[in-house]
DNA sequence: TTGAAAGCGCTACCAT
DNA sequence: ATGGTAGCGCTTTCAA
């Protein structure tokens, strides 16, 4: 048997007799013979594996992502290269360079708002696809989350509730998703109540930022009767000092977070947040670029905003009982 | 200029005059010319990547552990490919193959207890680590969570704050961690109290288990004062449950955990629990593995079994009250 | 120091 | 239906 037909049977072309294919078939399960992707991935040009690139994530959200991803990957029967780029736009750069020769197509997510420098990394190279960030040059084809649409779902629903003096800690203007949730909260606001400068506390999406928050609202002295933070986390936190300081959350005042982390659902009351599939944002990206690879050319038409849904709990479903 | 020299400069090599090597770095630059490192990774039977197969695992332990690994990676300046297998121990002798050809070593974290149909896929190639699993043979090095000392540190300390009549919900018998932490419980509880029969009761790690735990131990009016959950889910929902049911934790009830999530600290009482360190399982694994690829042959002496550490909370701090 | 050429393990084209 | 063979893009002897 020369080569050729072993590559043919093993790869199951039909140009090939039962016969012939079942003796290598008999011989390649004797000699343990495995193919080599690697070579495999020369001649062929194509290594059916993508390249994931995402910033240093924080657990819950890196989790889900890749979980979608690999679910996309795996339907289609490919592979999955990981390479983590800790900040820096170079270093994106890098990782990029670095992948050439490894993979078909790429999937990056980019570190705060340095869209630009990709683009230069990327036009030059291989099938992109964004994940929640736009190319400068809006060539690029992208999948994100709809920050600006959640974030008037949660403000809607506060005004809804009754709430009149509504505040957002705000996450780091380096940062597009707290940059956009701080847009669906000024327009809602202004849109619902007419109000054009509401408060705004700034905020890191950490911890601490939420009980800041509380303490500067508690005792500055501030009239609000409901707090939109900019995510969970520090919704959360701001919570638990407001309780401390006995407010009745959820009756005196209001509290909704974004993000639905697995902990809003823990802490007493629930907490009121913004919902977004993050799985599904990784498979709709993957699926995406699955496309581009099979040949078609999807332009910005493609992309694809993932709506978030607003999960309402506890710590907003109470009545007012007075306008603090 | 030959490719030859071309490569030799681009590689770094010695043997190329500065002046050629400055010619080729400018004619490279200009050319936007990017190392194809398919190719590379053929003739060197080297591609600087390792292979990593987990079993589709729940967010926070996926993401630390991927973390952990991704650091050491970076840091040896390699790739990483993520092959997931869903369960079954075929799917993982399949992802092991599959990764032939494109990676120079694996970390491997088989599902459950079929380390065995492990050995096959793995004695016949490439270096590999098992992630929290001893292969059959005892061959394969691997990097563990130590689940037994875990389980008597929790044991000896609910005992130590003067609980006599405790209780363990179990994690499912097919996996090793549920199996280890029961060990753990009953041989402290032997040694510790001279108990030999303790009341173990089945669960699954999800969080119905902790409260049909809470509801069995009410209902049934069995005598208890603390309760240790196979992990903090389902430590978490039984406190929620006996809270419920009016149980001063802390104090009539102890109650502690294994894992500490996140959420073990956002609960009230905060979760009494028992601390692993998986970003270093994940990073003391690939770096075990950098060392085999380096032509060390370690055996199972080096295998590292990680010690975790207890994190006291309020669920055990409080002094009894009465012995219910 | 540089260049020529032989592969790495496979696939695909061209013959037979 | 099968076999021979030319590469895929690179590295690395071996000569020059």
């Amino acid at each position: 048997m020369s080569v050729a037909t072993a590559s043919r049977a093993l790869n199951g072309l039909s140009s090939v007799t039962a016969k012939t294919r079942a003796k290598i078939e008999a011989t390649a399960k004797e000699l343990n013979y495995v193919p080599h992707s690697g070579a495999r991935s020369l001649t062929r040009r194509q290594t059916d594996t993508i390249g994931v690139i995402l910033p240093d994530l924080f657990g819950e959200f890196f989790s889900e992502i890749v979980r979608g991803i690999d679910r996309a990957v795996q339907g289609a029967g490919k592979n999955l290269l990981l390479g983590n780029m800790h900040g820096s736009p170079e270093q994106t750069g890098q990782a990029i360079r670095a992948m050439r020769g490894r993979v078909d197509g790429l999937l990056v997510m980019p570190p705060h708002s340095s869209a630009e420098t990709l683009d230069q990394a990327l036009t030059h190279g291989i099938p992109a696809v964004l994940l929640n960030a736009r190319a400068s040059d809006g060539a690029t084809p992208f999948v994100a989350v709809d920050d600006y649409a959640g974030a008037r779902l949660v403000t809607e629903h506060l005004i809804e509730r009754g709430a009149r003096h509504i505040v957002h800690i705000a996450g780091p203007a380096s940062n597009r998703d707290a940059r956009e949730r701080e847009r669906g909260f000024r327009e809602a606001l202004k849109e619902g109540l007419g109000i054009a400068d509401p408060l705004v506390l700034p905020g890191d999406f950490r911890e601490d930022a939420g009980r800041d928050a509380a303490r500067y609202l508690l005792e500055s002295g501030t009239r609000f009767n409901a707090v939109f933070g900019g995510n969970d986390i520090m919704a959360v936190d701001c919570m638990a000092e407001l309780r401390e300081a006995s407010l009745a959350i959820g009756s005196e005042v209001l509290v909704a977070g974004f993000d639905d982390i697995p902990l809003a659902r823990y802490v007493t009351p629930q907490l009121t947040t913004v919902h977004s599939d993050i799985t599904r944002l990784g498979a709709a990206a993957a699926e995406l670029l699955f496309r581009m690879l099979a040949g078609e050319t999807p332009d910005a038409q493609d992309s694809l905003v993932i709506a978030p849904t607003l999960a309402v709990r506890g710590s907003t479903s109470g009545l007012f009982k007075s306008d603090k």
